[in-house]
DNA sequence: CGTGAATATCTTGACATCAAGATACAGGAG
DNA sequence: CTCCTGTATCTTGATGTCAAGATATTCACG
């Protein structure tokens, strides 16, 4: 008399009919996380589609404005914050390139180092895209009440330590 | 001086740095269900590699596992279930006939329908695998106390509920 | 200096995935 | 029976991603 089953609550109950044996309650986190991702992930490409971009489009340009100006990082730099390969950096930076939202330069200090930095025009787009992307955001939350919210977000951040996620570190060494 | 802080936190901060006038409080929660995600995803992997095969070919034969004899579905009942496309199906299913673990045949009632099930050799490479594979995510919650763990589980549960997930619907019509 | 290890980026080749459309069959209305 | 609509699967072409290695540059150490 509970509520309705989600597509996880399905999966556990036909373990529990062919495998009774297994202990498959891990699956009822881990497989959650996985399919909550994916469905987030079609609402928020939606909104990106609407001004004809990618999420990855959008991720490359927010990673840089949110440096600040002069809205300028490394490849390498981005790539530890984004979670992906220096091979995909190198494609991802190529491809806003060719739509003028950012440029390359290399660097004079470190010449096997780029500069890669946010154009007039990329800086515009993300600006643009920003709010009517946070709107689409809050829209998703509102399916939680607020507590849930907050406590969600506070359960998450621990999981995301106990994974090892990291605060990217300044170009400063780390201690003293 | 509470704890650490993980990626998203620091996000969050340079957001408020860059551009305080910004509510980016929805990206505490979407941005870190992303990222835990990944990371979990890749611990996930690490097992599966271990056994010389990917995620995606666990997922295929583990569906068709817990359909119980005789280990059969469609490929249609597989994309819906796995929320992928259904060209995805076509090459997943390909690809584990090549290794041997499915067969696929045509439906002798439904011709332009096809019954893929599990063969032997899938199915003990199925059952071979998940007892490890259930360890693994055993112990990635290890992380977290039980009590977080069980909060955890039920807010993504509504979280995926809000999102639109059902179990998927059986063969017969929904009402009576 | 010169040499080797470390670092930063890019290249290459393979591959999983998707969107859109093609093909084949089923089932009902006339 | 015929046609038309809907369904099930597969095909095609494009694309984003990764792993592994290639290239160029820096830096420490002798």
């Amino acid at each position: 008399m509970s509520e309705r089953a989600d597509a996880v609550d399905y999966f556990v109950q036909q373990w529990a009919q062919v495998r009774p044996e297994l202990d498959v309650t891990p699956m009822a986190l881990i497989g959650r996380v996985s399919r909550v991702a994916v469905l987030v992930q079609a609402k928020v490409d939606a909104v990106f589609a609407e001004h004809g971009m990618q999420s990855w489009e959008f991720d490359v340009l927010a990673t840089l404005r949110r440096a600040g100006e002069p809205y300028t990082l490394t490849p390498g730099q981005l790539d530890r914050t984004m979670m992906i390969t220096s091979g995909t950096t190198t494609h991802r930076i190529t491809r806003l390139e060719e739509r003028g939202w950012v440029q390359r330069e290399r660097d004079d200090k470190d010449r096997r180092s780029v500069r890669v930095s946010l154009t007039p025009s990329g800086l515009a787009q993300c600006d643009r895209v920003q709010e009517e992307h946070l709107a689409n955001e809050r829209a998703i939350l509102e399916a939680l009440e607020p507590d849930q919210r907050d406590s969600l977000i506070s359960l998450m951040r621990t999981f995301a330590l106990a994974l090892g996620d990291r605060a990217p570190m300044e170009e400063q060494s780390p201690d003293a």
